[in-house]
DNA sequence: GAATAGATCCGC
DNA sequence: CGGATCTATTCA
């Protein structure tokens, strides 16, 4: 019924693609959740970004093709989930922060809140996204106003106002 | 090998 | 605001 996201969607520039992941259709085995809240993290000039520094084994699915996946743990405790973006070899990636899960009443805000539920973890880290039955994104044909503020939990490159959420009124 | 910071969350 | 909890990365 909706239709699944085409590589060049995420391929095109970051901080578009973040915006345009808004009311997009996150699905993960039969869980499906709208897209509310995302973040951008763009390469080599942008301290927050994992691989800011270079490619290391944490942040290597960052360097994959654009439609990735890249999971990581984060505090011990929680995993977050990111897609690429952009070139390959160019590590850049949204940060899905938070959905709305569709057929139940339940709001996902927070990256951790919304692994833990879907059951996201390591083992999805650098799965390709496109043309993926179980874990990909479908094209809600919505679009959704929304405002953009500082990311959320950084402490280097506080100035971009990178973080992008639904607005609800 | 040790130290530490970290894209979080919850409860007080 | 602190504690939980742990790992990849950095530092010595």
């Amino acid at each position: 019924m909706y239709d699944f996201l085409e590589r060049e969607f995420f391929e095109q520039p970051t901080l578009e693609v973040s915006k345009n992941l808004l009311g997009k259709i996150l699905l993960f085995n039969q869980l499906q959740g709208i897209i509310t809240e995302t973040e951008a993290y763009i390469g080599y000039d942008d301290p927050a970004c994992h691989a800011a520094k270079g490619k290391t084994k944490r942040n290597q699915a960052m360097f994959e093709r654009a439609g990735f996946s890249y999971v990581y743990m984060i505090y011990g405790m929680y995993f977050c989930l990111n897609i690429v973006t952009e070139k390959k070899d160019f590590p850049a990636a949204v940060l899905i922060r938070g959905i709305k899960l569709i057929n139940v009443n339940k709001i996902l805000n927070g990256p951790g809140k919304l692994c833990k539920e879907l059951g996201i973890n390591k083992e999805h880290n650098q799965l390709d996204m496109i043309n993926n039955q179980q874990f990909s994104i479908l094209n809600n044909n919505v679009k959704f106003p929304f405002e953009a503020t500082p990311r959320i939990g950084i402490t280097k490159g506080k100035e971009n106002l990178w973080r992008f959420i639904v607005k609800v009124k």
